[in-house]
RNA sequence: GCCGAUGUAGCUCAGCUGGCUAGAGCAGCUGAUUUGUAAUCAGCAGGUCGUGGGUUCGAGUCCCUCCAUCGGCUCCA
């Protein structure tokens, strides 16, 4: 007999080779029939493994991520499979499970695939789930692994069982179908009721973009037919939030092929929103000891040598612009750092003096590959709303402390709760791709990973996500897709310092080498504006807001009176426009609703009479009618419950 | 840059297998109406169908080049 916990802590009593199934139907029913993976001793297992010995056992159905994946790993079995029969000669790589789905990468050889031949593949899996075949996962040698790739003519396969060790090589039948899987899948393929492929992209082979290209092929599947209808409904939903979408309905910024790719126009309600929000952070910062610098759009090219970048980045960057006469050649500035570097050199410092932490909403301009822009979120030209802290080694740790305080109110005041804060450290197989010496990088990781820690953030390490001068600290958020992007970011480097020579006189009278923090809460000006728009759909914080109300008149009769609100609600600086159009007020609201006003104010004889507005509150309605001092006490409650100072 | 898809009026879209002067709604303009909480009515105007080339008696429609956009890959100082 075999004790087996379950997570409720209760512990069962089991024969010796029961499997995780039997231990299901010995609870209910209703579970055997919904359980579809399992973990044993905290690895998956297949709900068919015999177990031996005592353990902790979860058993998960659809309604966990575990289960979603296990799911979704065994549909794209049933994709390669339907590839296979449908493709014959189509070589198979690997085909995992994502967040929502799954791929699998496939050499189609000559035949080139797309969206029209969804339908048949599709088509052929459901015929396959329909079977239920079971899965079965099964040891294989090493030798055999290979023979039996290698009569297939697949490479991929051959390769990836190369890195393997003998001993731990499973393959996975079901049906006539066979693939060399590690585990984790469903007990059969007739739970498998609704499939749908989403797209075909190319994806190098190991993600390298010397190895040849592959196939990929994205779908999702679902338990219930009226599942996958609802997820479709759910992108269809996300797509209203796109920040392209809602950039341009709400006049913020838009693109022109005559300007070029990925450089984004910002126009007068946009271009207000991103001062609102630099006034904003240029608040804070203030009362965190930073002061405003400026730096020219260009730099020498000896600059970008001196900082590193030129070696790393200068093939791929626009190309220099060279002066006529002299021939001097200077770069668009592609960041900040090395100016700010000079202008730390301008001065001599002493240790009293530091930290010294120059800011700067600095314009850059990269040469991103063109098929990597993306709306606002990636771009060519941009705004960071920069600074480097210059100070004593001994005063990193606070400094770096002090930097994700700030970024956490950056955060805060606009209401993104779901970040992830991510480490990113170098890649110790790789250290050719970094400058610096290895202590220099290690004082910086652990810097890093020491603040996060004691700051309470819940946060993830990535290996080899660090920049080329040193190790950051990312704060992630997901767009309406769910993908993440990269916001605010602190960098701790030892390397910069090193080569400006950048020095301050210690105590102690000698020289002293600083050490740089670089850092942005926002990231960029751009991307952040375009999280912020599909995390709030467009109905920004009041604060933020391009226009906090509408006066709508009854008619043109009211239209004195209109302008008098407007005035007194400018007197409390609140932004609002008229209108005063000869439309029926149905047609102002319904308007004003689109335009996602946050405030309608309607004036008509009754409130012409009284001194008074009658307010409507975006998509809530009325509120009834009030004074103009209330209503602006109104506002600023609303305000002051989002935006609060910084403490420091 | 690579793989796949898309590009028709300011916006959202229709235009079947190539065939008269390319259509609609919204927005715009003009006029009527002077309005009480999500679209008042009528009229007018607006497009060298992304670009350049080719096939054809004839191209928005078929083929090729380039440009841009979208979904991915790679990249992301």
């Amino acid at each position: 007999m075999i004790k087996i916990t379950l997570p409720d802590g209760s512990i069962k009593e089991f024969e010796k080779g029961t499997t995780p199934m039997d231990v299901a139907r010995s609870i209910s029913e209703g579970l055997a029939r919904n359980v579809i993976s399992a973990k044993f001793n905290n690895e998956t297992v297949e709900t068919t493994t015999p177990l031996n010995t005592d353990g902790d056992l979860v058993l998960f159905t659809w309604s966990n991520d575990e289960g979603k994946k296990a799911f979704w790993h065994s549909s794209s079995h049933v994709m390669a499979q339907a590839i296979q029969d449908l493709y014959p000669g189509a070589k198979l790589t690997i085909g995992p499970a994502i967040d929502r789905g799954f791929y699998y990468d496939v050499d189609f050889g000559e035949k080139k695939i797309s969206e029209n031949d969804f339908k048949k593949i599709e088509d052929r899996m459901l015929e396959i789930s329909r079977g239920k075949h079971d899965f079965a996962l099964r040891s294989v040698s090493k030798t055999d692994a290979l023979e039996f790739y290698k009569k297939e003519n697949n490479p991929f396969k051959v390769e990836l069982i190369e890195n393997l060790t003998d001993g731990e090589i499973t393959f996975c039948d079901h049906d006539t179908f066979t693939d060399l899987c590690r585990g984790g899948h469903i007990p059969n393929t007739g739970i498998i009721k609704a499939v749908k492929l989403m797209s075909v992209a190319g994806a190098y082979w190991r993600g390298d973009e010397t190895n040849p290209q592959l196939t990929r092929v994205y779908g999702i599947s679902f338990p219930k037919q009226k599942e996958l209808k609802e997820y479709l409904a759910l992108l269809e939903e996300a797509k209203k939030r796109d920040h392209r979408k809602l950039g341009k309905e709400l006049e913020l910024f838009t693109f022109s092929q005559k300007v070029g790719q990925g450089l984004p126009l910002w126009l007068p309600k946009g271009a207000a929103l991103r001062e609102r929000l630099e006034n904003f952070l240029k608040k804070a910062q203030k009362k965190a000891g930073y002061e405003m610098v400026v730096s020219p759009h260009i730099g020498h090219k000896e600059l970008y040598v001196t900082s590193g970048h030129y070696a790393k980045y200068g093939e791929d960057s626009f190309q220099p612009i060279t002066t006529p006469n002299e021939g001097e050649e200077f770069l668009l500035k592609p960041m900040n750092c090395p100016h700010h570097c000079e202008m730390y050199n301008a001065s001599s410092w002493s240790y009293r003096d530091l930290p010294k932490r120059f800011a700067e909403f600095g314009t850059v301009y990269r040469y991103e590959q063109s098929g990597e822009l993306h709306g606002l979120t990636r771009v060519r030209g941009f705004t960071q709303d920069d600074a480097h802290i210059f100070c004593m080694p001994e005063q990193l740790d606070e400094e770096f402390k002090k930097v994700i305080d700030l970024t956490l109110y950056v955060f805060s005041s606009l209401g993104f709760d779901d970040f992830t804060a991510q480490v990113s450290l170098r890649d110790p197989e790789k250290k050719d791709k970094y400058i610096g010496s290895d202590d220099v990088w290690e004082k910086a990781e652990s810097a890093i990973l020491s603040a996060a820690e004691e700051k309470g953030l819940n946060y993830v390490i990535e290996k080899g996500e660090a920049a080329f001068y040193g190790p950051k600290l990312d704060f992630m958020v997901k767009d309406a897709l769910g993908r993440s992007w990269q916001l605010g970011t602190i960098q701790v480097d030892y390397n910069l310092p090193e080569r400006f020579d950048l020095t301050y006189k210690g105590s102690d009278n000698e020289s002293h080498r600083p050490v740089m923090i670089h850092r942005a809460p926002f990231g960029s000006m751009e991307r952040f504006i375009a999280i912020l728009l599909e995390h709030t759909g467009g109905n920004f914080p009041l604060w933020l807001m391009p226009e906090q109300a509408i006066i709508l008149s009854l008619s043109e009769k009211y239209e004195n009176y209109s302008q008098k609100v407007l005035n007194l609600l400018e007197n409390h600086e609140i932004r609002a426009l008229v209108d005063n159009r000869n439309e029926t007020i149905g047609k102002k609201i319904r308007e004003a609703e689109v335009n996602k006003f946050p405030y309608m104010l309607i004036v008509g004889e009754q409130e012409a009479k009284d001194g008074t507005i009658s307010v409507r509150k975006h998509s809530e309605g009325d509120l009834g009618t009030m004074k103009i001092d209330d209503f602006a006490d109104l506002i600023n409650t609303e305000i002051s419950s989002t935006l609060k100072p910084f403490k420091t």
